[in-house]
DNA sequence: AATATTATGCAACAACGTTGCATTTAATGT
DNA sequence: ACATTAAATGCAACGTTGTTGCATAATATT
């Protein structure tokens, strides 16, 4: 509780109910969540404006990132400390197409790639899609 | 033209205008379009209901793949013969923060990456952004 | 407690995507 | 070339997803 108040403040953002209520949705779920998760874990509390708007600035401020996805786009909390002027990731993300969750693998990195000529690379997302080890020992 | 009749035909599809129209938009601009730039593209000519299921019909045939992007899906054609039964992509696409443009990498294999045991890899994706070697010439 | 600043809720809108149904078109056999 | 069958299209309507402007409410600061 006290711990969201502080993360908060550490990015620099006032402390809500709505921006405690989404970040420790983000804690306690532990997968990868999109808006409508956000709106149905969070009921009629919010505004679903107000819930976009959150994660608008969560994102600025390197809260969470965003998790590319083929059916739409979601949210990770970002691990290592990421703030408003630089977010850096490189781990992979892993979609079990079970159950569907999404999931960072911080613990894994995505290989280096040798460009062509004339390739300026920045930033880079890694989705691979399969079955977690959840869904495989059913 | 000719040809277009034959890659409908190939993957077992019947030759109709529209479907001639956004497969050559595919194959003239070389880049991933989404739904969007194909309505720009075509102009008046063709329902947006139409392209959608164009669209759809070509994901499932295996003539368009999907490119995923953190503003919006888009697509590409497949450059090795996909089908019906079995989409394969191991190739990386790169996005230009620029100009906006993204394509397939077809060279360049997407490495290998070894999972934490129990994950049962399927399918890859892998997107990099920066900018391309025409926006880095200026 | 008063103030300045920021966040929220509401309304309205725009973009994106889907479904059902009547009509049109393409392929097939005669 | 024509009739038949099966599939594709256009239209209308709807649902979801995301954005913007503005008045109100809440937070941090003095």
């Amino acid at each position: 509780m006290e711990q969201l108040r502080e993360t908060l403040k550490g990015h620099h953002l006032r402390t809500t109910t709505c921006r405690e209520d989404v970040l420790s949705a983000f804690i306690n779920k532990k997968n990868a969540l999109s808006h409508g998760d956000l709106e149905g874990a969070l009921g009629e509390s919010y505004d679903r404006v107000t819930i976009y708007r959150t994660l608008k600035t969560f994102l600025e401020k390197g809260i969470i990132h965003k998790v590319l996805d083929d059916e739409g786009l979601r949210y990770a909390l970002c691990s290592h400390q990421c703030s408003e002027e630089k977010h850096q990731h490189d781990h992979i993300h892993f979609k079990c197409s079970i159950c569907g969750k999404t999931n960072c693998l911080e613990n894994l990195h995505i290989p280096n790639v040798a460009l062509p000529q004339g390739y300026q690379p920045a930033s880079f997302n890694l989705l691979i899609q399969g079955t977690c080890p959840e869904c495989v020992a059913e």
